[in-house]
DNA sequence: AGGAATTTGTATCGAATGATAAAAATAAAA
DNA sequence: TTTTATTTTTATCATTCGATACAAATTCCT
């Protein structure tokens, strides 16, 4: 997955993946079947196994101003702290590109977005109910709010803007997810 | 360009670009040197022709209100109306993807997405003056607010999620952006 | 330990890649 | 019109690509 989110679909080349993985290139078309193969599977792990660590930091932080908070800095230290050329997100970067070159790249891609909205919207709802978040938007909105604020952030991590440049605004992010009246600076 | 675009750096062959252009390939090289200057020069041509057509529409409408709006109603109908393997935008999907693989990549997008980041604040500046937009945010932080949700309208648009479904809440991100107070609906 | 089943390594396949040399054709100049 | 300069076409180069056949090595089971 490192590879192909590293170099793209195109750009790893079988080399490439059997040198990462250790292995000769007999043994990997043994056990994936082919390079299409590994990368519909890598795209299944990484969408099936917690990979995307954001979500998993909102989900579990009980505070939701905390936990908002916590997602879009985890998005930041995710980007932008793996080994150059990992940098970004694998979904926004390898598989959107791939998406009308690799046959099923487009329907897994937007399965996962979908997916990830819903999830956040779940905790938004359940946020609502117990009072601790205002009625003034519809979690659906509110979760593709944050999730689009997230694209922003990987964006610039994956150009290599450094991580502080990106920290300082999160404060704000968090006040427009949760809907607060915005007024941190009263400046010039 | 749209040959990149829509097929990254690596996915476009030689002759995927010179059956695009009606050239043959020794045309091509005699013409532009070899495939990496040339992609360079695609993305130099993108940010420097005003190819971002959002961006155009922003600065030119002359209400800041209808230019938010504009902007966002620009981004949806260009990353969703061209042709398959073409949507999103050559920025953000193709040049993003070839950082670390193309030479040269990274800074050109760096210094693409600062300049945006620019000029999109220095109109925000501009309204502040004459008084049409509350002083409560830094323009850069307006600006690069703006910017992400581009971001994640692009991604929506490139994993080929249909515009209906992004221009339900382009009303949001207009207030959002201006910081007027969020009170659209009441809902359950 | 001995034999069967599986995994790994070597070597290599045809096709496609990016890139050129040289010939043919066209345009420009005299 | 003839000659020169430029462009376009044809054909092909050496590599690298993804993908395999086959043999060597290892593991597993009785």
């Amino acid at each position: 997955m490192h590879v192909f989110w590293a170099k793209g679909y195109h750009g790893a080349s079988m080399k490439d993946l059997t040198e990462a993985m250790g292995i000769n290139s007999p043994s990997l078309y043994a056990a994936f079947g082919d390079k299409h193969a590994l990368y519909i599977e890598a795209i299944h792990c990484y969408v099936s196994n917690d990979a995307c660590a954001p979500l998993v930091a909102f989900e579990t932080e009980p505070d939701i101003t905390q936990a908002v908070r916590s997602f879009m800095e985890t998005v930041i230290s995710c980007s932008t702290e793996s080994s150059s050329g990992t940098r970004g997100c694998f979904l926004s970067s390898c598989v959107a590109a791939s998406v009308g070159e690799v046959e099923g790249a487009r329907e897994l891609l937007q399965h996962a977005i979908l997916d990830i909205d819903a999830r956040l919207s779940r905790r938004f709802e359940l946020e609502k109910v117990r009072g601790t978040l205002p009625n003034n938007l519809p979690s659906m909105e509110r979760a593709r709010l944050m999730l689009d604020f997230r694209q922003g952030y990987v964006f610039r991590a994956r150009a290599g803007l450094e991580p502080e440049n990106m920290m300082a605004n999160v404060e704000l992010i968090v006040q427009m997810v949760l809907s607060s009246p915005i007024n941190i600076h009263s400046c010039k």
